[in-house]
DNA sequence: CTCCAGAGACGTACACCGTACGTACGCAAT
DNA sequence: ATTGCGTACGTACGGTGTACGTCTCTGGAG
């Protein structure tokens, strides 16, 4: 029974199940290993270490982006769709968001992006220097809202099961974070994703009128 | 000599200075214990464990951050100098920011700046839910940005040392990454920063009225 | 003063981690 | 038949966080 004969795709493929079934700091070599029946070492015949096997996860993980992009409409559906599409593979695989997101990758899936963000944001008007300028803006809010979104990152979202201690607060230290509690406290992600998503859509609307 | 008793205090403090000098993941018990000329368990009778040590750290460096806030000011000048105040401390703390970013606190320190940005916020008109929502488009701009500037995340700013193969993405496959490359490959953290957060505030004051 | 309890510093030990290195096996080319 | 190579694997080393037991010191109570 060769049972498959481990290859280095099989070895990411496993690495990310792994990470989204117990989280990325249960992922080991030999968790992994052990997830494969399989020795160890025997990783290393096709994963030079474990820093290259997170960056081919985060690799596998940008290269399942569905990018259906429409060249005949405008520009901001289309900057929206490509957030989107982003956020989209951050919500299937929410354990591997910040493997991705933490991780700069010089490969062709980290590339492709960043080359249709151009490219779309050219051809609306912006000059080379404010492409660039403009993307930024987007990867920074799309990187900030998806690592709260994932729960690495602050802000009261319902991320693990309640502290529903609301007035736990000092309501005179705090009296907007005591007041405001239920609103901190429930975060309906996709919608606040898109309102600041069309907030940035729009301001860039209006610098592109100038 | 008793050379200081060792405390919480000194345990912290010398924690951030050894991220600052050699990266967080270059911390260990060890590594602070060998710092302080202590044992390794001696730590622990100040800190419960490492990932407690990691939040005393994140509150540590978030309590420094200074906040000059002006009443009497325009609500878009007290929000601008929030943010700026915050990635001030990044910038002081660069190495800590990602361990600052990424770990929610609960405590005072963690809670003071919300607080006072929802305040300002509803001062300057919004409704309980709109100062949230905007909170958090802000807050999620900001981490993002924070992360590149620290190199974590990517955008081809200049974080470590060349690779200044501009060439050495195929210009067919990415002409706009290619033909863009030294704006990609350059970048003016603080402009970048100032520039998106404008946007954003503008969008903002633009959202209030109606 | 003695005595004793509590606190803090520390050493040892364990389970786990990434991985360098040496070994054993099967298949292809010589 | 022999050689060589690629792959699987075991062992071992130096690192990690921390549970546990021990030692020493200090500061009141008797």
């Amino acid at each position: 029974m060769p049972a498959e004969p481990l290859s280095r795709a099989r070895i990411v493929s496993t690495a990310i199940d792994l990470i989204e079934r117990e989280g990325a700091d249960a992922v080991s070599m030999r968790a992994i290993a052990a997830e494969l029946g399989v020795g160890v070492m025997s990783l290393y015949n096709h994963v030079p270490n474990k820093e290259a096997l997170l960056d081919a996860v985060a690799e596998t993980v940008l290269s399942q982006i569905e990018f259906t992009d429409d060249p005949d409409a405008e520009w901001t559906d289309r900057v929206r769709m490509q957030a989107l599409a982003f956020r989209q593979i951050a919500h299937h695989y929410p354990r591997c968001t910040m493997v991705v997101v933490s991780r700069q990758l010089r490969s062709t899936a980290g590339l492709l992006p960043v080359e249709r963000a151009l490219a779309t944001l050219r051809g609306a008007g912006f000059g080379g220097d404010e492409a660039v300028r403009a993307l930024r803006v987007f990867i920074a809010y799309i990187v900030g809202s998806l690592l709260r979104e994932v729960g690495v990152t602050p802000t009261f979202a319902p991320v693990h099961r309640s502290d529903i201690r609301v007035g736990e607060v000092d309501p005179l230290l705090f009296p907007q974070v005591g007041e405001l509690a239920p609103a901190l406290h429930e975060c309906d992600h996709e919608a606040e994703f898109a309102f600041g998503l069309e907030l940035l859509i729009q301001a860039m609307a209006l610098q592109l009128k100038r």
